[in-house]
DNA sequence: CCCGCTGATACCGGCCGGGTATCACGACGC
DNA sequence: GCGTCGTGATACCCGGCCGGTATCAGCGGG
């Protein structure tokens, strides 16, 4: 009967409590107060004709249907933010051609990178390309909302789904540890002698829905983890390519064992951008 | 700076109005006034700080930010609706367990799709299925938009662009002809042969920004084309499995070089859903 | 037992979305 | 050339919603 879709108001509104767990804090991340908070979401609640949120006294806990709008929500909020900005990107270049923009793990493919963008300049008529170093992880989000065009990343961090991609160059992986550690002195290592030594646990990244369970400790940045492996408190796995950022006080051992891992361009499936083709088709050929 | 996200209002105005290129139609189909439809763009154009139409005073265009948010506000009102429509459904189940719901083009399948329901409903606890028939070409459509979770489909005639899926089977194509014309008494027929027949046009479906180009007769339903062909004014190429709808004065004819088409369960690349991943283990093991 | 914390309710004011009436301008007709 | 038509834009008004403050209602803990 409600053919009319859902506002994203309310949807960024549903997002927030859903995710806090708290519509106080909720309120306060929106920058509103507590009471209209309330309101929109039984608004929703009677909207939709169902129970998103299971208010019981001293918290509140997601329903089934609370916890399909969340996953469906936020997919929702990145292509509603994702169409804003793209709008306005076409429209801010003003004739000049289109502009690309490429999310590429801050650190990683050097190599790659630059022969990839050489090679694309190199092409006539190429529009320009605009790189932007992104967190760890994120680059999917940066598609997703359209922040990016194009990422340049690894692939089994996440999964691919929902983007096109093509692979670029595959590699091996290496260890990173304290340059004073024992095993630095080693030629090689194994996946299982990396993971068994106590005194040095693999760093945890932080996956969509927070940290991976782990004995390691939660880092956010490569700042962050630079810093702990020089201080010989952890250990991590990167592929060969993303190691520039190493310090004197590292070192980098390569795994024998661990699975390649492949240098990935992808974008969003329903992209239609002539530049974003040209970029890809002179990608492939390298 | 806008940090906020584009309101779906917003979206759903403008999409009608670029759709439409046409203020007045366009806010008849919205059920509204045209002066408030005017001033929402003007809104939205001053929002984003782009100009997405260009009105030329007899018409209105698209610029280039205007068909960027075309097909990316799109996208963006599907994932809103499929967001509304699936946590309402999640909702309505109440707790009887997860329903899917399963978009088949109709009359196609049927032998492949009695054998995965036979076997899905086997399974212990497995979830309540229901089959929905989807018009042409629109079954992606129904996964983006939320009308269904999973869908059986050929794989050609599409991409599956933005949705993971599991092939199921291959199976050749077959020409569907008028009974009495002279190529339906062939035991066999290459392509070439049936594009040369001047007086039986293939018949063309309708794309996602209308007809493809060529000929034939522009068609919506299967029964549109039926009819024609039984009245000897058109031919079609159709998968083997497709054809239960054929009439008596209908005849297929086994195509030899059409390409294989394969039967696919496709669904949105995100979904988390135990119920469609039991289905789609399911339909792998058929 | 009372205080603190939670979310819900009551009430109110301002803004914005939508409606009607009208305008400005170019295209066509005679 | 002038009237008419059709386009989108503007002017003005109203009602509803959106958000704010003040307050209430349960339940836990010291």
């Amino acid at each position: 009967m409600d053919e009319v879709p859902l506002e994203t108001r309310e949807l960024r509104y549903f997002v927030a409590v859903a995710e806090e767990l708290h519509f106080g804090r909720a309120a306060e991340r929106l920058g509103m107060a507590q009471p209209p908070l309330s309101r929109a979401i039984q608004r929703l609640e009677r909207r939709l004709g169902v129970r998103l949120l299971a208010r019981d006294r001293r918290g509140v806990a997601l329903t089934d249907a609370g916890r399909t709008l969340l996953h469906e929500g936020r997919a929702a909020l990145e292509a509603t933010l994702a169409a804003g900005r793209r709008a306005r990107r076409a429209g801010a270049e003003g004739g000049a051609g289109e502009r690309l923009v490429l999310a590429v793990k801050a650190g990683a493919f050097h190599e790659l990178l630059r022969k990839l963008l050489a090679a694309h300049a190199a092409e006539p008529g190429s529009a320009e390309v605009e790189v932007v170093p992104s967190g760890v992880c994120e680059q999917e989000e940066m598609l997703r909302d359209g922040r990016a065009d194009v990422a340049l990343l690894h692939v089994p961090p996440r999964s691919l789904a929902g983007f096109d991609s093509e692979r670029l160059s595959t590699e091996g992986q290496v260890a990173v540890l304290p340059a004073g550690h024992p095993l630095a002195a080693r030629a090689s290592l194994s996946m299982a002698e990396v993971g068994a030594v106590p005194d040095l646990p693999l760093a945890r990244w932080p996956g969509r829905d927070g940290f991976p369970p782990g004995p390691g400790p939660e880092i956010h940045d490569q700042t962050q983890l630079a810093q702990l492996i020089a201080l010989g408190r952890a250990a991590a796995v990167f592929p060969e390519s993303a190691t520039s950022w190493l310090w004197s006080a590292h070192a980098a051992v390569p795994l024998v064992d661990a699975p390649e891992v492949a240098g990935h361009l992808a974008w969003p499936a329903h992209s239609r951008s002539r530049a974003l083709a040209a970029l890809v088709r002179t990608a492939t050929r390298l």
